[in-house]
Parts: C-alpha cells; sequence; structure tokens
DNA sequence: TAAGATAGAGAACGATCGTTCTCGACGTCA
DNA sequence: TGACGTCGAGAACGATCGTTCTCTATCTTA
C-alpha cells in the first residue's frame, strides 16, 4: 500500500514510536537499546524512524519532553485534588510512593539519562534541566499556597526520595519523606497562631529561600 | 627494561590507571570513554590493563570502591572533628557545599553510572547500592547521636542536594538542605525541656523510622 | 654467551553502533 | 495503460567498541 502516508497514520506511528523509545530507554537506558531494536519494537521501518527524528539525539529528546508533560500532568491530577494546602503538598509524596511501587520502576528517567548523556548532549541536557526547572516550579506553586518558606525543603525531600528508591528498589523513602515534610509543615515556627509565646516567635527568617 | 614487573610499579600503575578511570569514567561517562583512550591517559599498555583488570566492568568496579573509601573518608574527617552533634550533622552539608562548588563537579559518580549501567551490569548495580547503603549507615550514626529520629529526612536532603546540584550546576541546594535539616534539629518536638507546655510534648512517634 | 621469558607498541578481530542506500512492489495520475 | 513517486524490508557502510594477538627488543639466568 505505497503512497502518500495519511496525517492521521503519520500521528499514530509516531505515537507508537515514542512509546517504544520510552519504554526501552526506561528499561535498559539509550546507550544499550539500539535503533534496530526500536524498529523492531515499533514496528516501523527505520527509513520512517529518521523522517520522524533526524537523528537519535533527536528521539531521545522528543521522548523526555513527552514524557515530561504526562509525568507532571498525573502528578498535578493527583495532587490538585487535595483543597487543603498542606495537604496537597503531602499528596506529591502520596503519588510518588505509588510510582515507586509500579512495577519496572527503575528511578528518574531524567536523572538516568544524565548520567549517560549530561556530558555528551547539550539537547538532552538541556531537556533534563527544563524537566527539573519545572518540576520544582510546580512544587513551589503548591508549598507557597501554604504560606510557608518550604519550596527547596519540600523539592530536596522529592529528590532525595526518587533516587533512593530508584536506586535501592524500595519504595519507603516517599514515607519518609512524607513525615519529614509534614515535620516541617507543622513546626511551630510556622504556625500563624501558637499555644504559647516563644522567645523567638517570628517566622524563621532562616528558612527564607533563594 | 622488560623483566618482570616489581610489586611496587605495579602497585603505583595500578593507582596511576585508577586515578585516569575515575577522572574520565566521572568527566564524560563510561560508556563514552574506550580502553584506547584509557591507555592513552594512563600511559600503560592494553596488556598491562588488562592484567590489572579482565574486562572493562571490573576496572569500572574497582574505580568506583576506591573511590567510595576515598569519598566517605574525606566526608567523615569533615564532620567528625565537630564536637556538637547537632552542628556534626549541619557539618555534612557544608561539606556537600564545597564539593558542589569544585571545578568540574557533575553530581554523584553512583548515581551517573547508575544511570548508565544500572540496568545492564549486575556487578556496577551491587557497588551503587553497598556505596549508597554505607552513605546512609554513615549518616545514621551522626545523626542518632542527636538522639533525634532524623536519620533518613537528612539522609534524603543530602541526596536531593547531591542530585539536585549536579544537574542544575548550581551549588545553592546545599544550603538549601541545612536550613532544613537544622529546622527539623530545631522542631520543638524535639528538645529535651522547652520553655512551655505543648498539649503533645512528648516524642513525635510520626518522625519515627523503618 | 646463548636460551628463554616477558615487556611494550600497536595491529587485528569480531561485534555492534547510528545512519544511508538499494531495490522490488504497489499505489496515483496523465 | 504507462510513467512516476513513494513505500517497506533489509543490506550495506564507515566508525568505534572491548578484547586478543603479533612481533620485536630487552632482561635474566645457566
Amino acid at each position: 500500500m505505497p503512497g502518500p502516508i495519511s496525517d492521521e497514520r503519520n500521528r499514530l506511528d509516531r505515537e507508537a514510536l515514542l512509546d517504544a523509545a520510552e519504554r526501552l530507554f526506561y528499561e535498559r537506558g539509550v546507550q544499550a537499546v539500539g535503533m534496530d531494536e526500536l524498529r523492531t519494537a515499533s514496528g516501523l521501518p527505520l527509513k520512517r524512524i529518521y523522517r520522524f527524528f533526524p537523528t537519535k539525539e533527536a528521539l531521545v529528546v522528543a521522548m523526555l519532553r513527552r514524557r515530561d508533560q504526562r509525568w507532571r500532568k498525573a502528578l498535578a491530577d493527583h495532587v490538585e485534588q487535595v483543597p487543603d494546602p498542606r495537604d496537597r503538598v503531602l499528596a506529591i509524596f502520596d503519588w510518588l510512593a505509588a510510582w515507586f511501587a509500579e512495577p519496572g520502576f527503575r528511578g528518574c528517567a531524567w536523572i538516568n539519562v544524565f548520567g549517560e548523556l549530561g556530558s555528551s548532549s547539550d539537547a538532552v541536557l538541556a531537556e533534563v534541566r527544563s524537566h527539573k526547572q519545572a518540576f520544582h516550579d510546580q512544587i513551589a506553586t503548591w508549598v507557597h499556597a501554604t504560606g510557608l518558606p518550604l519550596a527547596e525543603p519540600v523539592r530536596l525531600l522529592a529528590e532525595g526520595a526518587i533516587v533512593t528508591a530508584g536506586i535501592s528498589g524500595d519504595p519507603a523513602p516517599a514515607n519518609h519523606a512524607r513525615k519529614a515534610a509534614a515535620s516541617l509543615l507543622k513546626h511551630p515556627d510556622h504556625q500563624p497562631k501558637s499555644t504559647c509565646a516563644h522567645p523567638k516567635s517570628a517566622i524563621d527568617s532562616s528558612l527564607a529561600e533563594t
């Protein structure tokens, strides 16, 4: 059935290619998966793969960008259905706990690809930084709604939990991070009204960020 | 000057090889550095390299193991000269800040190598897990000296700071993590004697670990 | 001094990589 | 109907990888 390929089929095939790339690259690493294996997994001829993406590097960047959109949307959908601002921040760690427990979980795709290509591909490095910045901004938005200057601690606890769970294969860091975040959110220095007066009851400026 | 090579020279050459491997692998990644480049950098013939280590994988593992010893000793030397238990925990983050500011800093060597080889080399994966476990145990020892159940939060803040500083290239996460750790250590729930009585002044068991 | 062993330098090997090219098959349109 | 264009399948290409082998030169030892 030669002849021009419809836009609709191009769209579907491109998605299927990105699906295969995302799965294989995450499971085994970028450099461990060759273009031939990607051809087999996607069912697309090499010629069409190279029409979609001129190089493997471009395919990696596109895969990361699409995963970023899906990943952060799934996180936001879970977190933003929680009404209370402080519980909303804690919901980040509930979502992480569910992610860590998924079969095949192998840590953060962006951290992993940074280890592989961060020093040899500027385009991949930029995509990793872009994702981490967007993740940070998302967290900062939710944390600022609590009125507490805890965006950086929450971000670092989340990153630490992701990397530790990924390497150890144990989802427990999500709960540890959640409890630490809860403790920070309940810190009396951050409570609007304390049941008794402390010598320094004002907002502790030692936690101010930037 | 053929003839048998002295044990002393074998020792020195082996160290020089590991030096070159550690530097190149950290700078550019394991898979991006070939054995030929290692030969050039170390000045050793390929034959002797393969006498020291039968495969590249064995060389990577040996490099990681030696780096683990050096890295954790440098951390311990800095931290354990601080007498006060709480300040000692905070000194972890001071050491991290100095590390992040070093020229050529590119994140955690073990996290990076996990992204590259974690799914394809069991030996490397075991070495990465061993290092992370040892790092955790070291932190737990120092934190337990404070009497506070904060080993997991401190570990996650440290890991989060390392990975965030590595990707962003900005050493600031060390200070953010330090302030968060200081806040947890000063949490009134953890103070032996408070200046006033809280409804729940007992040690907050919600922070208990494991 | 002659024989044997081991060193170093680098060529060679087989495999695999990302990428491009060949080629027969089948649509579209004058 | 016949020339043209685009398709899929996979061979081919040049580079590079980890690893092994060849060959010569020098040391040690009887």
